[in-house]
DNA sequence: CCTACCGATCGGTAGG
DNA sequence: CCTACCGATCGGTAGG
């Protein structure tokens, strides 16, 4: 039956543990993911476990690569199915908030999370969360340039100053995850995100809010 | 000198104790806040220091209060010399976007960083962190409803919007204390504060954008 | 405030 | 993948 199951996941060990790694890290930060409760959790012997890794850092360098794999398979790669533009913008944004709502981890956002345990303890998994926050940013930044080429965003819109603004509002819910605010934390970043691009947006470019559309066609 | 600098900092031991818990805390998680770290850093035993609490989630309380007493101290005293009102909210902002600038802890907010750590980690510790960042909330929510009381927001203002707004481009900046963008990111945080405030502000109540004045007069 | 100590857990290794 | 083990550190206690 595990054995079934197992092989229908299609999950090896390898993947196994670094889905269990990456889902705690989410609920109670990297520190807490031990070689030994993981080992516990996948009834494995700690060695057993530790043999996949050199160090218990390498575990955390291929947990923060299972985890961006997720984040682009859940958030970005749907998202790019909307047309160039203020669509794929509004797709991006859409699709995070989905990300916290059904949450992909457990404890909200991976990255929001190990960015705020690490960000003042040098090291390469440090700067592994880093380039991730900095290429979810530049994301951003470059969707929003193509929309403003195209003329869906007013000629003189910052958009540096955009994507801060809509990342600030993105990664505020994730410390709403399991609390009974959550929702109302979520429809507020969904409010945030329509007043941003709404105020960018130009004339030509109008679009129903976010905050009322119940499901959204991103389909390219 | 050293116990001449002890009496003239005014600081007895328990003082000292929180106050290197809470900056560690900043800096690494309160999770790293163990007895033994704290002792060897302040040159005491581990049972000298841990006589002081009856527990570590105890010393974990007691270092959430000194927080929140700094976070007081620093950001809304200060502001609270500002008269009532867009005043008062814009010296909040003000002052959180210093608290950080100039760290009052030096791994930028205490708050910021204890919240990421245990939100799904129920308890009294989570729950004292929780309140602090809420009573920070309704604080903002308060204040601006003054403002719209006042005349000096537009009377259709969401005050809970808006403070989930100002709220999301303070904490952001956090992240980056420790980086090289941490003065670009305070920038774009005062940007959005002036953003935000401005296109919520009467004509009748216009000031002088946050990004562009070198020190805010907050005397009322 | 101290020394001395407890069992549990940490990351990691030896050897298979 | 396992058992068995290492020294270090954890929170906490005994006794002063």
């Amino acid at each position: 039956m595990v054995d079934r199951r197992r092989r229908a996941e299609g999950a090896n060990t390898y993947e196994r543990i670094l889905r269990a790694a990456a889902d705690l890290a989410s609920l109670e930060g990297l520190e807490r993911v031990t070689i030994g409760r993981l080992a516990d959790e996948l009834a494995m012997s700690k060695s057993g476990l530790f043999a996949h890794f050199g160090s218990k850092e390498e575990l955390h360098l291929a947990a923060i690569e299972a985890a961006r794999q997720r984040f682009v398979a859940a958030v970005i790669e749907p998202a790019l199915k909307a047309p160039r533009g203020i669509a794929r913008l509004e797709a991006l944004c859409q699709k995070c908030i989905d990300y916290i709502a059904k949450p992909e981890f457990p404890g909200g956002c991976f990255f929001d999370m190990t960015r705020a345990e690490f960000h003042m303890r040098p090291g390469p998994v440090r700067d592994a969360i880093m380039a991730n926050k900095q290429a979810w940013r530049q994301l951003l930044v470059d969707v929003a340039n193509q929309a403003r080429t195209q003329g869906e965003l007013a000629s003189n819109t910052d958009t540096e100053q955009l994507a801060f603004e809509l990342e600030a509002v993105l990664d505020l819910p994730s410390w709403s995850v399991g609390d009974d605010s959550l929702e109302l934390e979520l429809q507020r970043a969904r409010r945030g995100v329509d007043k941003l691009l709404g105020s960018a947006r130009t004339p030509a470019a109008q679009r129903p809010p976010l905050a009322k559309r119940s499901r959204q066609r991103v389909g390219g």
